[in-house]
RNA sequence: GCCCCCAUCGUCUAGAGGCCUAGGACGCUAGGUUCUCAUCCUAGUAACAUGGGUUCGAAUCCCGUUGGGGGCGCCA
């Protein structure tokens, strides 16, 4: 049997991670089997579906990686499939007229359901059942003569020849009807999968209020196209035992219904942030670089004169700082300019203490004796002096840090103070010596 | 109101009758490494919603209860 699943997304300009979470799924399936995953813009509302909205859907599938084997099937363009079988079903007796009151002036097509009492095999949830009491005929030609969302959605499954329909579990309760549907235009019935959702702590629906909901959101704030896979694949799959970094492939392969959380999921930021920076780390050197660079662009911080060898060595001695790409010029913009900001705590503990400026006075002469501004060297020689004064390292290491990056916290002083140079070193010192002698 | 779905640490989950005094991960706490931060390492914290069955034995099977969610559109 030849699988084939498919994404079929309702472009309003944002693709929530549920749907996106659905997605993946349908894309995992579909690797899994050895199938084809295909991708369906159901862009029939005139209003909300723009080319932008679409481009924002292209563009999320596009950064996730989830590429489609077939081009995308535009709704929008099938009207006349879903019209002519409405008809089909008019004229077999499956559907009849009706004229009370609606949208337009002519009359509605409305679809006869069964009277039976249904069931469906779910790949997730198992054995769904529903009386034929509590379902009934429902609406598929509106009376203006546009095909209402069931019947669109069926009949494209149908020419999509789609096996198997993976989607949230919201639509479980249409799910007896698009399957009346099928059975009346006398097509096989696909297999249906329905995915728990994604809620938030209140166990409600995960929206926009409760954070990053879109994907668009994630990739601004710098998350990881994979990451952000990874995290969501296991927001309701499991492969088993301890595993959890995986690549796509690795997914791909474990990926299987029976492993899939029929009970909703709790969306953990916290979590997908400790992800992203396992990804982070494991990083090649030229794409944290190229990463960080385009965040500074962004940022519109990044300044040409700024020496692609000189960004490397800073990125380098960054290096597991960086979480997300901005925190280069949100925590390290010292590295890039001298007017940066003192941290005020830092400058109190560490500078205003007793004896910090004189020190730093001392490690400053010391610092300008030195012929080679290695790491190696001024590390040697703060040790000397801080021996030289019977203090600890850190009564040193802690006022340069500051006076020259304004900062509590950072690389290793060293390693900066290399970066940096020997001539801006002593010219921040004599700067932070003057600013704060007072 | 009616119908449907769901129920293991705070969170994501492992567990498919004995391997469970319930494992892992995130988070949190405490240590260690270190010039700070980050990373890393170690330890700790914390759960089978509840009541009945079935069984020699139940987190695992069945039923009820409670709780949560979804659906009842000429929206998708």
């Amino acid at each position: 049997m030849n699988i084939r699943t498919r994404f079929a997304p309702s472009p309003t300009g944002h693709v929530h991670i549920g749907n996106i979470r659905a997605a993946i799924y349908n894309w995992l399936f579909a690797r899994h089997e050895g199938g084809k995953f295909l991708l369906r813009i159901e862009d029939t509302d005139r209003e909300r579906s723009t080319p932008e909205a679409v481009k924002t859907v292209l563009d999320a599938m596009a950064w996730l990686g989830l590429n489609y084997d077939e081009p995308p099937v535009y709704q929008s363009t099938t009207t006349q499939t879903h019209l002519a079988a409405a008809e089909r079903l008019l004229k077999a007796g499956h559907a009849y007229k009706e004229d009370k009151g609606g949208t337009g002036q002519g009359e509605c097509i409305v679809f006869k359901m069964p009277g039976t009492d249904m069931a469906f095999h779910d790949e997730i949830k198992g054995e769904l059942k529903k009386a034929a009491a509590d379902m009934k005929d429902f609406v598929i030609v509106r009376s203006n003569g546009t095909p209402v969302f069931h019947l669109a959605n069926v009949v494209d499954d149908i020419h999509m020849s789609v096996t198997h329909i993976i989607r949230g579990d919201d639509h479980i309760e249409n799910t007896y009807r698009h399957v009346a549907l099928f059975q009346a235009l006398g097509a096989p019935v696909p297999k249906y999968a329905h995915l728990p959702m994604i809620v938030n702590a209140q166990g409600k629906p995960y929206s926009k209020r409760d954070g990053a909901a879109y994907v668009g959101d994630f990739k601004e704030k710098g998350f990881l196209a994979e990451a952000l896979f990874n995290y969501l694949a296991l927001l309701g799959w499991s492969p088993g035992g301890d595993r959890e970094v995986m690549s796509r492939d690795e997914m791909a392969k474990l990926f299987t219904f029976d492993r899939v959380q029929s009970s909703a999921a709790q969306f953990d930021v916290q979590k997908l942030e400790w992800m992203n920076g396992v990804y982070m780390r494991s990083l090649p050197r030229e794409e944290l670089i190229a990463g960080a660079r385009a965040a500074m662009e962004k940022q519109g911080v990044w300044n040409d004169a700024i020496a692609p060898d000189y960004f490397a060595r800073v990125i380098e001695t960054l290096g597991e700082r960086i979480h997300f790409f901005t925190d280069v010029a949100d925590q390290a913009g010292y590295f890039f300019s001298d007017e940066y900001p003192y941290d005020e705590k830092a400058v109190q503990k560490r500078l205003k203490k007793e004896g910090a400026l004189d020190s730093l006075r001392e490690l400053r002469e010391r610092f300008a004796a030195l012929s080679d501004f290695t790491a190696a060297a001024t590390e040697q020689a703060l040790r000397k002096l801080a021996e030289e004064k019977g203090t600890g390292a850190g009564a040193l290491v802690h006022p340069v840090r500051v006076a020259v990056s304004g900062r509590g916290e950072g690389p290793s002083l060293f390693h900066m103070l290399e970066v940096l140079g020997k001539d801006r070193v002593l010219k921040r010192v004599d700067a932070a010596l003057a600013r704060f002698a007072a």
